[in-house]
DNA sequence: CTGATACGTCAAGAAACTGTGTGTGATTGT
DNA sequence: ACAATCACACACAGTTTCTTGACGTATCAG
């Protein structure tokens, strides 16, 4: 066998990582599945299984009944790193219509149903003059917040990096008129104005910089069997998780688990982690 | 200029949307980007450029200052269709590692942290005998939820649908042991043993089938301008936002957004969007 | 039995790509 | 002020990849 082709041109090497992931999720594919999704013709889908066939022999087998190739018991993957967390967040991404399904490579998609409530979507623009900021230490001046139409002053601020928890995207940035550093969020960003060179040092952003440690334990309240579960889940090691975080950041996780409200409040089962350390903070 | 290459192989078009990407997230890029990523001649890169010119011909200029190809400001991007969601969304896949950068088309990837309880991961080889089940109708015998090492009976499933929310990935089977439909958490799913085909029908999922609408409003214990902010990020029409779902999921989006607790319970802040319906519920 | 489908192979020509060589404009080091 | 370097442009011969067309095989449905 040659060196894995590690010297394969990039076109052909996609079309045997497609016939590797076809094999994996579908365990089957056909010669036109190549053709139609490459624009290849036949002639030269065929050659590339054949490629394929000579560069992991054991993998798949021609069954004449069904007219398609199938995976082997003892395939293994010879050019994708399957990712379980990779075609799960595809299947989101053409479930929320972010990305078409000619994009990816899958044949058909399972029944599937995402339940969020969808958002006001960031503009590109936005995103480009901000992420332009970041890159170039630039002041920006922003109107925010103002999405219900009433007129704002525009907001000067300097940001130097994004943040994201939950579902949320998040601009850290210094203010000019608060002078300190805080959070802002992405999708209230409605318009981007001038900017200029900004001469503030992201590494004096103290709350950004710092990390504290969240111990994270089960809800005591749980029934035992029930808290081993949390704790598996989680991965904690003799039943606690000690997680270091931003302290700029750490509200945003305390607030997405509602390690923020008082022991007592909540049902156990609405706080099934609570935070060890919750005095120090 | 010719019908904007419909007929482009497959990888000289995948190269002009390279440069159509770097062009509208980095404004700049160079042949030898071109040539590294597709591992491609310097001289084909060349071409390359040169045939996105004449398709394009308005879109980039190279300045010889910063020896580099320039976006011009009257870009348009003539190959892909920018989409905010799919950009943040790869960030977070590079930044979780599901993705590695080499198989994205960015260069430098922004200052970003990503901040979430990291759970267990699924085994690939579960998802894809669940999935399988799904595709042909089988039931299947899971170990589910002995996470913690302690021996449980298998329970017997037949999986019809997959859901996600709030970052939880959900099975929708009917149950052999109880005889109805329920939901079971993918990730608490440690292996898949037998399987064999299954006669229950999923139209008679009755929870999944119907849906019902919930009709959400901000807190009316939040200040004025706030329940404007919350109305206008959520895209409600006249204050409120009729969200139809699934009877069986909706528990899952009134968990996550704390809609399943009592008024004055927790701070308004805690809970800034309300069910009007809450009764019928 | 016949037609349709999906695949395989061979051969000729087009398209894509590389290697080598030559040249330009701008920056950097001495 | 000078050479060295970098990133790109253009050109032409030579190679690889891919397409097109022709012909043949196994399986299935009517």
């Amino acid at each position: 066998m040659d060196d894995d082709g590690e010297r394969l041109r990039w076109g052909v090497r996609r079309r045997l990582e497609f016939i590797d992931f076809r094999l994996f999720w579908d365990g089957r594919f056909n010669r036109s599945d190549l053709a139609e999704t490459f624009g290849i013709s036949p002639q030269q889908a065929s050659v590339d299984v054949g490629q394929y066939e000579k560069m992991a022999p054991n993998n798949l087998a021609y069954d004449r009944a069904e007219k398609t190739y199938r995976r082997t018991a003892d395939f293994t993957p010879a050019f994708i790193a399957e990712s379980v967390e990779r075609y799960l967040l595809q299947l989101v991404a053409i479930e929320n219509g972010w990305m078409r399904q000619e994009d990816t490579w899958f044949d058909a998609t399972p029944p599937l149903e995402v339940i969020t409530l969808r958002r006001r979507t960031t503009d590109s623009t936005v995103l480009l003059r901000v992420l332009d900021a970041v890159h170039k230490q630039l002041e920006i001046d922003v109107e925010y917040g103002s999405l219900t139409g009433t007129v704002q002053p525009s907001r000067t601020i300097a940001p130097h990096a994004l943040a994201h928890s939950a579902g949320r995207w998040y601009v850290r940035s210094w203010s000019r008129d608060h002078n300190d550093f805080r959070d802002y969020n992405l999708n209230r960003i409605s318009a981007v104005a001038g900017s200029r060179p900004s001469s503030v040092d992201p590494s004096l952003d103290f709350e950004w910089v710092h990390k504290m440690n969240l111990v994270i334990v089960p809800n005591p309240d749980l029934p035992q069997e029930r808290r081993a579960n949390v704790a598996a889940e989680h991965g904690m090691t003799d039943g606690r998780l000690v997680f270091p975080c931003r302290l700029s950041l750490s509200f945003y996780l305390m607030s997405e688990h509602n390690l923020d409200v008082e022991p007592d409040v909540l049902k156990p089962e609405k706080q099934q982690i609570v935070l060890q350390n919750r005095e120090e903070i």
